[in-house]
Parts: C-alpha cells; sequence; structure tokens
RNA sequence: CGGGAUGUAGCUCAGCCUGGCUAGAGCGCCUGGUUUGGGACCAGGAAGUCGCAGGUUCAAAUCCUGUCAUCCCGACCA
C-alpha cells in the first residue's frame, strides 16, 4: 500500500478526551477514531491490526478443534426470559419493540450467545453420538455500558471471539477446557502480549472451574493477585492468603477497657479521625444476615471483607448485609457502632483479628466505641478464618513466597458452564441407554479489540507504538528520504519487490520531509523501517532500522530485499519461541 | 445512577470573572517561493450558527435557566 493513497490521519498533539497511553496512541497514530461514546471506528491501520489478531484467534481455534459458524446479532428477547438474564442483564441488555406485520417483535442485541447457541444444540443435537462438540464464532456484541471507559478498552460494540462446547460428561468437559486453556496461552503468545492466567470466581461447578486470562497493565480494570516465586494467580474477588490461623490468646499488654463518647462518628475513617488513631487498630463488624441468620463478621478495620469467602466460610447461600432493623436487634444501637463485646448473634472473625492489641470497636450502643478490647478477655473466639481481600506482602496460598496486588486488563475468559443453559433451553441427549441428561457445556470468551489495546498499552515508549510483527498493521515501512529521482526509483523498486515476496509493507510516498516521516513511522510503530537517502545511495547503502533497536544497520541496495527477508524470516522465529507448544 | 470537570476552526488552546470593535493564536489544510536525514522557513489564503434552546440587555462566546454531549471518580459490569 502507498501511504498518499490510504488514509493515516496522524495527530502531533494528544486529544484532550483521551487519558491512557493506549487511547492517546491509537489515536494519534490514526488508528481509530471515536464516533460517541464507546463507539469506535476502526480507520485502514487499526483494521489491519484488529484482523490480524483476529485471524490468529481463528487459526488456533480451528487448531484445537472449534468449529466456526455465524450466529445473528438480532435475537428474540424471549430466549433471555427464559434463562433468567433478561433481569440479570437488566439494563446493559440492548432490546426494543418493533413493529412487523400486523404485530409487534421485542428484539435485543446480542451481549453474547449462550442462548443462541444452546437453543441451537437443543434443536439439532438429540444423541450421545453427535457429542462432544465445540463451536466458535467472531463477532459484534453488544452491550449498554453504563459508562464506556477508557477508550477502546471498554465500548458498548466490541468484536468478541465466543466459543460454546457441548458435552456428555465432566471428564469430556475438562477435555475441552484445557485444549481451550492452551489454545488462549497461544493465542495471547503469539499477539506477543504479556498474559497471566488467573483464578477467577468459580462457576456453579466448582474448584478450578473458570480462569481469566489477564494482561498486566497499571489501567487495567481488574486488580489481580500474583506470586512470583510460585506462580500463583488470581482475581481479587478469589485470591486466597496463605495465612493460618492465629493463637487465641489475650495480650499481656491488654489495658483497661474503656467506653468513649463518639457522637455522631459512625464510618471507620470518621472514628480514626474523632479518636486520632490508625484503621489498623479498629475492628470492623459487620453484621450479614446469612441464610436469613444474623451473623457478625469481623475484619480489621484497614482491609476489605470479601463476601465470597465469608460465604464458603459459613457453608451457606444467601448472603446480604442486614438491615438496620436486624442490626438494631442484634447490636441494641443504630448502624455504625457494632461491636463483638457482648454482641447477640453468631461471630466469625479474620484471621487477622485477633492479633489486634487494645483494638477500638462500636460498644453496640448508639454514639459509642469502646477501646482496648482484647479477644479472650472481652470477646471469644474459638477459630479464625480468611474472610478479607488479599493485600500486598500477604504469604502465597501455594506456601512460599508474598502475593503481589497487580492491575491487569481481561482478555479472555474461560469458563465451565455446567447444564444451567441446557436445563432453562431444553438441550439434553440420550445416552447409550435411551436415558436423557441435560448437555454439560463450557464457554470460551476472547475480546479481539482488547487484544490490540493491551499491545497499545503495554508496549510502547516516548516516541509511540511498538508492534510485534505478528499483528502490526503493516511489517515494514519504506522511506524515501528525498524527492529526487534516484532516491524515488531504488524506494518504488524496493516496495514492489518487498510486495511480490508477500510483505505486508508500506510505502511512504508522501512530499513529506525526513523528520515528519520518521516521526510518522515512529509513533505508528512499524516493526521494520527501510530507509533510502541520497547520501547512502552514492555509497550503494540502505538503512534498515527496527522499532525495537535504536540505531539502524547499513546494507548494500542489491541486498536489501533479501536483508529484509531474512531479518523478517529471524524475527518470526523469534516471537514464535515464546508461544508455548 | 451519584459526584466532579469540559464544550470556541480538523487538533491543542486563549478570550468569559468585569457583556461592547470584523472572535484570536499555534499546529494542520490550500496557493506560490525558498528549503530538504528527526515534526523547516517566508508570503498569501480558506476554514467558526462560540454544543443546542430559551431568557436578561440597546448589545451575549461572556450573565441567567434549561438541555445535550464528552471525559474523569464512584456504583454497576452474564
Amino acid at each position: 500500500m502507498r501511504w498518499s493513497k490510504t488514509l493515516i490521519p496522524t495527530m502531533k498533539e494528544i486529544p484532550a478526551d483521551a487519558e491512557v497511553p493506549s487511547h492517546q496512541l491509537m489515536l494519534r497514530a490514526g488508528l481509530i477514531r471515536q464516533l460517541m461514546a464507546g463507539s469506535y471506528t476502526y480507520l485502514p491501520l487499526g483494521w489491519k491490526a484488529l484482523r490480524k489478531a483476529e485471524a490468529i484467534v481463528r487459526e488456533e481455534m480451528e487448531a484445537a478443534g472449534a468449529i466456526e459458524i455465524h450466529m445473528p446479532a438480532l435475537q428474540p428477547i424471549d430466549l433471555f426470559v427464559r434463562t433468567g438474564r433478561r433481569e440479570a442483564f437488566g439494563n446493559v441488555l440492548f432490546n426494543w419493540k418493533q413493529r412487523r406485520g400486523n404485530g409487534e417483535s421485542h428484539f435485543a442485541l446480542g451481549p453474547t450467545h449462550e442462548e443462541v447457541v444452546t437453543d441451537l444444540i437443543a434443536k439439532h443435537v438429540s444423541s450421545y453420538r453427535q457429542l462432544p462438540l465445540n463451536l466458535f464464532q467472531i463477532q459484534t456484541k453488544f452491550r449498554n455500558e453504563e459508562r464506556p471507559r477508557f477508550g477502546i478498552l471498554r465500548t458498548s460494540e466490541f468484536l468478541m471471539k465466543d466459543a460454546y462446547s457441548f458435552h456428555t460428561s465432566l471428564e469430556s468437559l475438562n477435555e475441552t477446557y484445557q485444549a481451550m486453556y492452551r489454545a488462549y496461552c497461544r493465542i495471547f503468545a503469539r499477539c506477543g502480549l504479556e498474559y497471566l492466567p488467573v483464578e477467577a470466581e468459580s462457576g456453579p461447578i466448582g474448584g478450578d472451574a473458570s480462569h481469566e486470562f489477564m494482561c498486566p497493565a497499571n489501567n487495567g480494570e481488574d486488580r489481580i493477585v500474583h506470586c512470583r516465586a510460585t506462580g500463583y494467580a488470581a482475581n481479587l474477588e478469589r485470591a486466597d492468603t496463605g495465612r493460618t490461623p492465629p493463637a487465641i490468646a489475650t495480650s499481656a499488654d491488654a489495658k483497661p477497657l474503656t467506653k468513649l463518647h463518639t457522637p455522631n462518628v459512625g464510618s471507620i475513617e470518621a472514628v480514626c479521625k474523632f479518636l486520632k488513631c490508625k484503621p489498623e487498630k479498629m475492628v470492623k463488624t459487620l453484621i450479614y444476615s446469612a441464610d436469613d441468620k444474623p451473623v457478625a463478621v469481623l475484619i480489621r478495620g484497614d482491609h476489605e471483607a470479601n463476601e465470597g469467602k465469608i460465604r464458603r466460610a459459613l457453608g451457606i447461600k444467601k448472603l446480604e448485609m442486614a438491615t438496620p432493623e436486624v442490626i438494631l436487634q442484634v447490636t441494641g444501637a443504630p448502624v455504625g457502632f457494632a461491636g463483638p463485646v457482648g454482641i447477640k448473634c453468631e461471630v466469625i472473625a479474620d484471621h487477622d483479628v485477633p492479633l489486634i492489641v487494645n483494638a477500638i470497636t462500636g460498644a453496640n450502643e448508639g454514639d459509642h466505641h469502646i477501646v482496648n478490647v482484647n479477644v479472650g478477655r472481652d470477646y471469644s473466639l474459638t477459630t479464625t478464618h480468611d474472610l478479607r481481600n488479599a493485600i500486598d506482602g500477604d504469604p502465597s496460598p501455594r506456601g512460599e513466597g508474598t502475593l503481589e496486588l497487580v492491575h491487569g486488563i481481561e482478555i479472555g475468559h474461560v469458563f465451565k458452564l455446567g447444564t444451567k443453559y441446557a436445563v432453562s433451553l431444553e438441550a439434553s441427549f440420550s445416552d447409550e441407554k435411551e436415558q436423557r441428561h441435560p448437555i454439560i457445556m463450557g464457554c470460551y470468551g476472547i475480546g479481539v479489540n482488547r487484544i490490540i489495546a493491551a499491545l497499545a498499552e503495554t508496549k510502547n515508549d516516548a516516541n509511540g507504538l511498538i508492534w510485534p510483527l505478528a499483528v502490526a498493521p503493516y511489517e515494514v515501512v519504506v522511506i524515501p528520504v528525498q524527492e529526487e529521482q534516484p532516491v524515488l526509483e531504488a524506494a518504488e523498486s524496493i516496495y514492489s519487490q518487498l510486495r511480490q515476496a508477500g510483505v505486508d509493507v508500506l510505502l511512504d510516498d508522501r512530499p513529506q520531509r525526513a523528520g515528519v516521516k520518521f516521526k510518522d513511522a515512529d509513533l505508528i510503530g512499524f516493526p521494520l523501517r527501510v530507509v533510502i537517502g541520497g547520501k547512502g545511495l552514492q555509497e550503494g547503502l540502505i538503512e534498515l532500522k527496527w522499532r525495537t533497536d535504536t540505531a539502524p544497520t547499513k546494507v548494500p541496495v542489491a541486498e536489501a530485499v533479501s536483508s529484509v527477508l531474512k531479518q523478517l524470516a529471524e524475527r518470526r522465529v523469534q516471537e514464535a519461541a515464546t508461544v508455548p507448544a
């Protein structure tokens, strides 16, 4: 392609609306333009990169045994009603009624396709002989995000690869799950992304039923926990800590219990300010309603409670914050003054709570707190649990090393669904003995746009983007640096030979000064730059420079094309070396 | 949906507080010339319903009310 024949609107200045690096750089490099909040046009360069990522995804899915189909984005709302997801999605589901014939139809735009694909299978698969089956598509998804954000990191319309597998047994599901997991690792590695598979909140099956693939990035929306020593990685919601129950004993330094008047001072923050103390000296007493029974959960003042862990520790299903009436009933005080001393309900505590010597807690009396609260003397615990979110420096659950909290961009998710959709949409199979069973499912998603966004976010320097060869909008840019005949002819010749050799090459044929072309090439981040200039030509040399290198190498004009081909081949081998088997 | 900020040329912004000339600058764009290896220079030029609507006023980019849009924080996110 010739630069003068395509549309590459680069920008010198940073658009005021763009805050995160990927958004700024993709706009400046002329990859995308915004239409409205959460909707972006992919310009030629952005579209090329996206399509290359899409092609890699497709290749690996097919290699892993998935079969491509294409389902409609336009769907009947009825399917979502049947699975209960009309409620679950709420306003996120784009849906509207429209006249059709004499009646009115209620449509939805697909936010994902579990319903459509399960309906398809329900109608066309009835025997165990037809399973397992793994279907995928690469298609635009629509979600009415309450708040689109960060350029193309969170949009209301995005390209998703979604795969759905169907099985007669958990063993078969696990086999496909593993195959998808491996395919995902290969996809992200081939795209040149740093990625971390993390344990995510489990689905209905439990255990290791769900993994998210995260790209560590400062501006990622997700928080993940990672242990470098053991490789343990998990979503913050899910992450265990390696802490163990401490000895529960009253400290020798325990001071006398004292009640203080703290008028209208309810929150941890307010109490700390009022009593001039640190949050880690406080015990947060959260009153929950656990399967409709009140429970007090004790957490250190500076920690965050983790409701999933609380639910598991109590062995219950339904957990919600107690109402003010229930709180008044068990504590005798309004919200904000609960404490473990003399409380009238079951109490469970996080491991760190009994370690606080002379703690500060609510007094179970309006407008009062008590200080110098100590376990054993003032309240009792028989054991403790892991009930809070992990923090930096916690021990790893795998026994060695410490946890580190990092931000990540979610680029993929693999999930064991079980029979949830099969049951509600009546997808079942007959086994060898003519017994009917619901089909067991798995689902596997990749945000294709997010591959590009995550690359832009993490692979850049002060001059611009740095693309890996595999998804770069063009692999090579050829730059004639003067408007002189011999220079232009040499550039044209190298360009057409590279094209014939199958290289994805762009010729910067704009009548611009060298500086402008160099700045643009760096900003866009073409992996390899070929520069043809008057001085060099007189010596019979042209320049090759990788975006990742600081200095160019010079090669004879006659060897220009073969050198480029050789170096590209070498780079491809290098990039391939990072891809797991 | 709660809180905050911003809307003036394709981009970045000034002007607004304290109303008053034909609404400005830099970049980009067009024409001509000089230049030509890291975002050149000179001369000339095109480009704006000052987000939109209403109000106050002799007079509104500027003041008031409403509204729309965008961005950020939070809530939400199968």
